[in-house]
DNA sequence: TGTACATCAGTGAACGCGCGTTCACTGATGTAC
DNA sequence: TGTACATCAGTGAACGCGCGTTCACTGATGTAC
């Protein structure tokens, strides 16, 4: 191939990054290997350095990407609702306890696909950041579905359901293919949607 | 070393069972070679395929352990409540959402530590259907929680109740070392014991 | 009970393989004139 | 604007390493007499 252009350049690393955020939710931060992430970009794998220092940066990169998406979704889907913050929370709820979702991580919440692999990087490693920083927007997201006027209390209900969410939607995957799988994603909604929002 | 009595040999197969679900825990079911998992018996690798017929074959045994730790204590916390649903529920929750059982996995539920291992293995794999199971013996642990006579409505609690700690639990460790670690187990846990029993 | 020997649990070297990372090389891109 | 050449993005072979698994070997255990 020889020399890209620099738009090509860019377009290039783009795609690396695009390709490792959905590569990295379905198959974790070290299920996938750097020729798997440059070939899902169309690419070699010998050019990853020339991109990133480490695979280890490009796993903060790619993570701060999936939240992104995540997040720009979640805005999306409250803007939708026109301010009334029973369709705010079913705008968010909803989509998310599907089986569609539960067997689509790679595009799905990035909070959800991400925590285990985090949580068991050491504790320097630039992911956990950009992991904190992420999940920290999409809970300031939900805090928008909480009907209370005390900033303290949308906080807490934020986590709350984000707690619910994740949960319902990590033990759904696990028991994909089970009963219990749409049980779960089945009851936790119902519960979500029934509370007064 | 050579041969081992066959007393010895069922106290090796043990020691590895049990390294194993404590390590698989922690790491992860690809974050462990089957060296580390032999030498955690104290054990050389080499004699492992004479316990298990694969590495898979463990996770599958070690996963059933990591779980009938976990409820085997559920149920000593519940009968401990003497009856009482509030109690009962306090016993459960109360030890769940530390910064301790935060702190280590090896030794704690099975249903948060290898949920999104187990969602990325394939649907054949044994360790799945040693996940789902112990899972369920956890749902139906939980669902003595639960103040209802109506048996669809205890299992229905029971899953809002697993999705809670579970994902309050797999967040706090995603997010060790920042304050939205704590205070997401202070905000769930509060909200769990409000909660009418 | 004592002895001779077959069994087999555990050892450690070795297998093929894929990993993250490095590097000499290629040749189109970008630039200096 | 055209040309000569330096730059450097991407290639693919190679690096050392650790993986899951296999296997010849060791020697204490268990057993047959």
């Amino acid at each position: 191939m020889a020399r890209a252009s620099r738009e090509q350049t860019d377009k290039n690393r783009e795609a690396i990054e695009q390709a490792s955020s959905r590569l990295f939710r379905e198959r974790g931060l070290n299920g996938v290997s750097v020729a798997e992430l440059m070939a899902g970009a169309g690419l070699t794998h010998g050019g990853f350095y020339g991109h990133f220092a480490s695979k280890d940066a490009l796993a903060a990169q790619a993570c701060k990407r999936a939240f992104e998406e995540s997040t720009a979704r979640w805005e999306r889907r409250l803007a939708r609702a026109g301010g009334d913050r029973k369709a705010m929370l079913a705008n968010l709820v909803e989509p998310y306890l599907t089986t569609a979702h539960c067997a689509n991580p790679g595009v799905g919440c990035a909070a959800a696909a991400l925590a285990v692999d985090v949580a068991r990087e050491p504790a320097g490693k630039p992911v956990r950041q950009a992991y904190a920083e992420g999940l920290r927007t999409m809970i300031d997201g939900m805090a928008q579905t909480v009907a209370s006027d005390d900033p303290q209390e949308r906080h807490d209900q934020a986590l709350v359901r984000m707690a619910l969410l994740v949960g319902a939607l990590t033990l759904a995957r696990a028991t994909e293919g089970d009963p219990l799988s749409d049980e779960m994603l089945n009851a936790v909604r119902a519960h979500l949607l029934d509370s007064t929002a």
